[in-house]
DNA sequence: GCAAAAGTGTTCTATGTACACCCATGT
DNA sequence: ACATGGGTGTACATAGAACACTTTTGC
């Protein structure tokens, strides 16, 4: 039981959520090697008692100064590649979470600087390139929460209750980028009773008028039977 | 970059085959404390410098003489409840792995006997109660594999190639317990090209007669559009 | 001939999609 | 009045399930 190896285990998590009607992720500056400068996802080590999942909330609040009581923080996968840290070896348990409308970040005292940052944007051209293998581990991350979105009702999670099933049905073609059918989808998600509870009240009508909404919190069930399927998902076939 | 704390960083696996008609899954049985005489899954420690798909490799090799060269082996998740090993602090990262027809597993130096359980067997009545959280991860990964024949076809893991649709089916028949109908599978499968390429020959037929059947060998597509989907997954609708 | 498995054809039903249409509000 | 988004109704196309039926083997 004595000389077993010991590794370093880390956590990283991508934060998704919804700015400016775009699918964004928060990510940190390092201000020191290695990958001095550049953005990566927040995370850290994983303490000797401390439950996985707990230590991946930690670093989030202490590099981000955001919270996730409220949000969805589920483990996406391991990475575990020998050479993915060039100074010792890290294995680092990635995590997926959503929040609805966070606060600005607020740079921990090891980062240079915290902010969101459009999906899109990361991959392209101008935009950063990202330390370590966060790239491969954002990349994961997306491709899971547009699938998520297929099979459950985890859209929740952007929206602050309560909210419309128009708002809900936003979040679907931004993280999707494909428009939906509204009447279609009003009944795919009212369908299965037990995913949306209505809640007292109407919404105001936006600027441009149009008919108050009803309001819905969030169910018990998540489960989506049948799935809603991206265009995207069903093109491949 | 020195104090960080270090963690003792494992592997299990659960490695699936189909025998007598039946999933089973390759347990060992310890033979020291904790747990001492309990069936779990192999397992063992992630050395310094090793890959940790490797590691689950290697010691599913040391501990029960199985290669999985030819096999799948994937990550399941990460499980690292602080309690799970009363020993010490062990984060484990969980495989699934599938053979075709294995041969006679055989107990490593650690163990005390390894060899295949029916699936079904050891959750019931008489059935071995496995050590750690060994039970949560194999009804994990028992899941994690049925739902994967929904939309892959790495049910041919399963199978030695050359192998027929009929083979095909029936695992999926064992796996999830059901009954499908042959005409409609066949067509499924057959429907998308690059999931099975044919192969020169015929089946001989078995000893109740019936058609020789066409050979096939895995093609270089595994995603199938549409999935299969069970009848258990449909009825929670 | 008979049983059994492979493979094809056909019908029926369910479900998703597209789109028309009314409702309720702001300007 | 008109634009806008919410919500409902409906016709059409399609895909999957159920099952009949032919083919090819062993006994």
């Amino acid at each position: 039981v004595s000389n077993r190896p010991r590794l370093s285990v880390a956590t990283d998590v991508a934060l998704f959520t919804i700015r400016d009607d775009r699918l964004a992720v928060l990510l940190v500056q390092r201000r020191s090697p290695p990958f001095d400068g550049a953005w990566a996802l927040p995370g850290g080590f994983v303490e000797e008692h401390e439950p996985v999942a707990e230590a991946a909330a930690r670093e989030l609040a202490e590099e981000t100064g955001i919270d996730t009581v409220d949000g969805h923080l589920e483990q996406l996968r391991t990475y575990g590649d020998p050479d993915r840290d060039p100074r010792m070896r890290v294995v680092s348990v990635a995590h997926v979470a959503v929040a609805a409308q966070p606060p600005e970040p607020k740079a921990g005292s090891d980062a240079a600087g915290a902010r969101f940052w459009a999906v899109d944007d990361i991959a392209a051209n101008g935009g950063p390139g990202l330390a370590f293998d966060h790239s491969r581990i954002l990349a994961d991350a997306t491709e899971w929460i547009r699938s998520k979105l297929e099979h459950t009702l985890m859209a929740t999670a952007f929206c602050r209750p309560p909210f419309t099933i128009g708002e809900l049905r936003r979040v679907y073609e931004v993280v999707w980028g494909e428009r939906l059918d509204a009447g279609n989808f009003q009944r795919k998600v009212t369908g299965t009773p037990g995913l949306l509870v209505p809640t007292e009240g109407r919404a105001t009508a936006g600027a441009a008028g149009g008919r108050p909404a009803q309001l819905f919190r969030p169910g018990p069930r998540t489960r989506l039977h049948p799935p809603i399927l991206r265009r995207s998902a069903v093109d491949i076939a």
